[in-house]
DNA sequence: CTGTTAGCGCCTTCAC
DNA sequence: GTGAAGGCGCTAACAG
């Protein structure tokens, strides 16, 4: 069944069918009707694959990501995909596991026209990566310099504000738990600053910035913490995750959260409110980051010649029991 | 640049270029040579799109799940992803909200050629969904009767193991928490059997099972049992997401996990072993979950005709803290 | 407003 | 082992 059959039935010519189709307005109202009513009728469902190959493109951008087990991406994925409904885009999920090749693999299918762009989340520093001049592209939550659109937050000021607000519960002996990549070189810059404004310790005692990522490495850290001469009053790390690690150790060594010593995470996860204790941490505007990476890739995509832009989303700290002392199921 | 443009630099004919892309064996090995010499001289790279209208497909299979900013689908998607690879089928993850109108949205793409096939996950209930007899598809975590292959695990029995495990520890008035869906039913199911087989109370006080999904909806159980004078030594929900819920108002009550009242979930998210304190659950395989689905798509596609299968994979309890009172990191 | 026609890039018979 | 030719289903000039 295709459009030849729509148009034999009719009478009319494919090009017809073709423009009560898309909605073409130079087609009298009569004719579509019955075109539609043949349509209907015989139930015709229009190939795309015929309109991809004639118009070449694909309508589909893929979303590359590390993995699509952590709700930090999730929810931009989620907003992506909210923004692309909007139009006759698709998106695809691809997961990177932050692999060279698999980045390969996904751009090399966009070359072979499988996709019309890409949206890169966290891909990680850019010399780590295949080159992708050659196509369209937004990178979006990475701060290291690329050749294409890029959307993030102010990585530096954001915890800043965090290890700020740990000195004004009265912290002195702050912890830094980091990993070896660029948003958390960044993290841990602001975390700098606010200690030398205020004239507090920073030593390299207090900072734990290898191989530290997940929840397994948050146990680790914190249990050398414990074995450590080091005895913080507060922690701030990178991601929630680690932070979850943090407070289950700190639990079973009988600490008490904050009063001991307060932790503060980073991303804000759907988790984090629901932990016990509820933790406090920076929020990312997830979804803006998504909506404005689709916006971003989209305009690029109607337009090659548009210019890169470099865009800075609020981040905002969020308060909750794990620094404060004040269980509030609301936020 | 197309496979015209190889063709003349080579003086072969299109036929030869398209034989030696495509691998086929009737080519002689010099010939091969000089083609793959030329295409990587000119970096020519074939037009996926005119292969797929010439084939009538596209090799993309649609992945439709409720939300993915929900960490137990994730991992299933996840292995269907994995196991995708090996093929050169894409995946494609549409979110439907369990709304009719995005799960015919994404079914009229699969007549439109844009997928060649879907694997629904957690769809809910058959009479509630679009019709999809026509397209190829899978059913994955959903017990109801479906016109085409699924894959789950046993819930009614694997609620009856979690019941069990809470009678073993002494518990005596054991609650259900649960919602308005097939697997929260079998999973009740499963509660009573156990209750009933040791002779323990069952009464509608000990039961919600209505609206109750989520975390926030565990917070709103969680008092309502405060509240009432119902005073339950167990919890079992049907999601740990609600067990996140109930134990954060149990724990702001004072009450003592698991010594006053245990908690169990059900999904085994990453997250609950990370939660204070870590959750007991029942594991289901959702690596498995997700390559059983595909490879039943796959062969779906593969053999039209082949039959409909039903695969019941094995659970798993797991007991964690907020059960057994004991702490191991390793879980 | 409608029709004719020529491809989009590729694969696949059918010859030789 | 290779080539010629037709067509997958659709859209977009161009003509009328």
């Amino acid at each position: 069944m295709t459009i030849q059959d729509v148009a034999k039935k009719t009478n009319y010519s494919v090009a017809t069918i073709s423009r009560v189709i898309n909605g073409d307005p130079r087609v009298a109202q009569k004719t579509r009707e019955k075109v539609n009513a043949a349509i209907e009728d015989l139930g015709y469902v229009p190939n795309l694959l015929g309109r991809n190959l004639r118009q070449v493109k694909s309508n589909v951008i893929y979303v590359l990501l590390p993995s699509i087990d952590n709700s930090f991406y999730s929810k931009i994925v989620q907003s992506i995909e909210k923004e692309s409904i909007k139009t006759k885009i698709s998106i695809m999920i691809c997961e990177t596991y932050n692999d060279f090749n698999r980045y390969k693999t996904f751009m090399d299918a966009i070359r072979k026209r499988l996709a019309d762009g890409i949206i890169l989340i966290s891909p990680g520093k850019s010399e780590l990566l295949p080159n992708f001049d050659d196509i369209p592209a937004v990178v979006c939550c990475e701060t290291d310099s690329f050749n294409c659109s890029q959307v993030d937050i102010d990585n530096e000021s954001a915890a800043y504000d965090a290890v700020n607000h740990l000195i004004q519960t009265g912290k002195k002996k702050i912890m830094f738990i980091g990993g070896d990549f660029t948003s958390s070189h960044l993290r841990k810059k602001g975390y700098l600053r606010a200690l030398k404004e205020v004239g507090l310790e920073t030593n390299q005692d207090l900072i734990i910035d290898k191989d530290c990522y997940g929840y397994e490495d948050g146990l680790k850290a914190a249990k050398k913490i414990l074995e450590s001469q080091t005895k913080p009053d507060a922690v701030f790390a990178v991601a929630d995750q680690i932070a979850f690690g943090v407070i289950k150790v700190f639990n079973k060594a009988g600490l008490k959260i904050p009063q001991d010593v307060a932790v503060c995470g980073f991303d804000n996860l759907t988790y984090a409110k629901m932990h016990n204790p509820s933790l406090t941490t920076i929020m990312q505007p997830r979804m803006e980051l998504g909506a404005e990476a689709f916006k971003l890739i989209y305009s690029k995509l109607k337009n090659p010649q548009s210019k890169i832009k470099k865009v800075i989303l609020e981040h905002k700290l969020i308060k909750r029991y794990s620094t404060t002392g004040i269980e509030n199921e609301e936020i």
